[in-house]
DNA sequence: CAGTGGTCTAGACCACAAT
DNA sequence: TTGTGGTCTAGACCACTGA
C-alpha cells in the first residue's frame, strides 16, 4: 500500500479508538514524520486525506485537531460513495436484495447518447431494478450502460452487484461521478414498486459515473422512498476557494 | 496568490476557452513546469485541484486529459458551494431577495446544542428567511447561529447576505460543511411561503457549517420548492478509495 | 518570540501505458 | 523501451498563532 495511505489509516484508527479524542491537538507533522520514519510532505499528504474525509482540521501556526462528528445518520448514504449500493449497505450490515424489473438491449436516446458519449448505433443495456433493504422497498433504479464497455452483464449479475462485477470480474476501476439530487412527485412505477401513496415525495438521484480513464459507463436515475434516508455530503474548502472568497469584498 | 492556484487558474481558463478542448491531452507535467518556471510537484498540485473540480483526469503512464461536462443544469447549485446562496446566485446572474419571517435571540434546544457544541445558556439567533429567486419563492431557511461567534447580526444584514457579513465584516473564514439532503412532505409554512400545493414535495437540506478553525457556526434546514432545481455533487475517487476498492475481491 | 503548518524545490525511483 | 504520472525525500522559506 502507498505510504501516505498507510499513515492515514494509522491516524484514522487512533481517532476512532480515541487515542486522539475529539478536539485533541494531534502531534505536529514533524513529530509524525519522525515517528513513521518519513518526510513531512508525506505526513502532510496523509493528513490532507483525513481533512478531506472530515476527520481532521489543520490551522497554520497552531496545529492539527480532531474534528467533531458529522450529522449524517446511519441510513443516509454518502455523496462520496462509489462502491454501489450493495457494498455500501453491506458495509453497514444491512441486507440488500434486488429484483430485476426490466433488462434488455436497446439503442440510446438523445440524452443517453450525450451523457454516455455514444452514437445512436452503440447498443446499451436498459435495466430497471427494485432494491429492497431488509425486505422493504428502498429505491427504484433506471440504469443505462454501454454494452461495449461493460460486456457480459446477465441476470445473475443484476440480482447481485453490478459494481462488484465491473471491478472484480472486468477489472475496471471507477474514477468519478456527477450527481444531481432532486425531490419529485411519485409516478405510477413509484406507487407500484416503492409502494408510495399519491402524496409521498421521492428523492431522485441522477448520475453519470466514469471509469478512471474518464470514460462514462453508467447513466442512471434512482428514485428513493423519502422516508428511507437521504444523501450526506461533506466538503472542505480548498485553499483556492478560500482565496476566491477572500477577494469577494465587493458585495 | 499562491503559485499553484495561479497555475490552476491559467489551465482552467485554457479549458474554458477551448485552448485545451474536451478530451484533449494537455501538456505533460514537466512541460507545464518548464512553461511556468516551477517544479513538477507544484504543477501536480495545480492539476490535482482541477481534478477535484472535475475538469481534468490523469492517467498514469499516459497523460492528463480534459474531462467531459457534468450533467448539472443552471439552476442546480453545487454541493461544494460555501459562499452562501447570495454569492452563488449572483455568480449566475440571478436576482435573489430575502424576506425575514422571524429573527430573535433564543436559547438552543438539545439538537442545536449538540450540532453547534453549545451549552443551554449560550444564546443563538433563530432566523427564518424566505429567499426568492427572480421574484418567485425559492427556499425557506431555518437558521441557528451562536451569537457569541457571529455578533452584531441585524435586519439589514439578514435582507442581504449573512455570509458576506461573516467573511467581509467579521473577517472569519469558512472551512467545511456537512449536509444531508432529503425529500419531504410540505408543512403549513411551506404551503404558505413557498406556495406549495398539498402534494408538492420539498427538497430539504440540513447542514452544519464550520469555520476554518473547526468551530461550527451555523445549523440550518433549507426547504426548497422541488421544481426549482436540485443539488449537484461531483466526486473524484482518491487514491485511497481506489486501494480500498482494489482489496474488495471478496464479494 | 518560538512553534507550526503551507508551499516550494530539484532531484529520485517506481508503476503503468503506449509502442 | 520510452514516456508519463504517482510518490517520496531532505531540505528551505514564509505566514500565521500564541505566548
Amino acid at each position: 500500500m502507498i505510504q501516505y495511505s498507510k499513515i492515514a489509516k494509522v491516524i484514522e484508527e487512533r481517532i476512532k479508538n480515541h487515542i486522539y479524542p475529539p478536539f485533541m491537538k494531534i502531534p505536529t507533522q514533524q513529530q509524525l514524520a519522525d515517528e513513521f520514519g518519513t518526510s513531512r510532505m508525506t505526513v502532510k499528504k496523509a493528513i490532507d486525506s483525513l481533512i478531506y474525509l472530515g476527520l481532521l482540521v489543520s490551522i497554520r501556526g497552531s496545529g492539527t485537531y480532531v474534528m467533531s462528528n458529522p450529522i449524517a445518520n446511519e441510513l443516509d448514504f454518502s455523496g462520496k460513495s462509489y462502491l454501489g449500493l450493495s457494498a455500501t449497505m453491506q458495509g453497514k450490515g444491512r441486507n440488500l436484495s434486488s429484483k430485476v424489473i426490466a433488462f434488455e438491449h436497446v439503442f440510446p436516446d438523445n440524452l443517453q447518447q450525450k451523457r454516455l458519449l455514444l452514437n445512436e448505433t452503440d447498443p446499451v443495456y436498459r435495466i430497471i431494478r427494485l432494491r429492497c433493504l431488509d425486505g422493504e422497498p428502498y429505491t427504484l433504479e433506471y440504469t443505462h450502460m454501454p454494452i461495449g464497455i461493460i460486456p457480459g452483464l446477465n441476470a445473475e449479475v443484476l440480482t447481485h452487484s453490478i459494481y462488484s462485477y465491473i471491478q472484480n470480474d472486468l477489472g475496471l476501476r471507477i474514477g468519478s461521478s456527477y450527481r444531481v439530487i432532486r425531490a419529485n412527485i411519485p409516478d405510477a412505477y413509484d406507487r407500484k414498486y416503492l409502494e408510495c401513496s399519491d402524496n409521498d415525495p421521492v428523492l431522485e438521484i441522477e448520475q453519470v459515473v466514469y471509469l478512471d480513464n474518464g470514460m462514462p459507463f453508467e447513466y442512471s436515475r434512482s428514485r428513493h422512498r423519502y422516508d428511507k434516508g437521504g444523501v450526506s455530503v461533506n466538503n472542505q474548502v480548498t485553499q483556492m476557494d478560500k482565496t476566491f472568497t477572500w477577494k469577494k469584498k465587493d458585495f
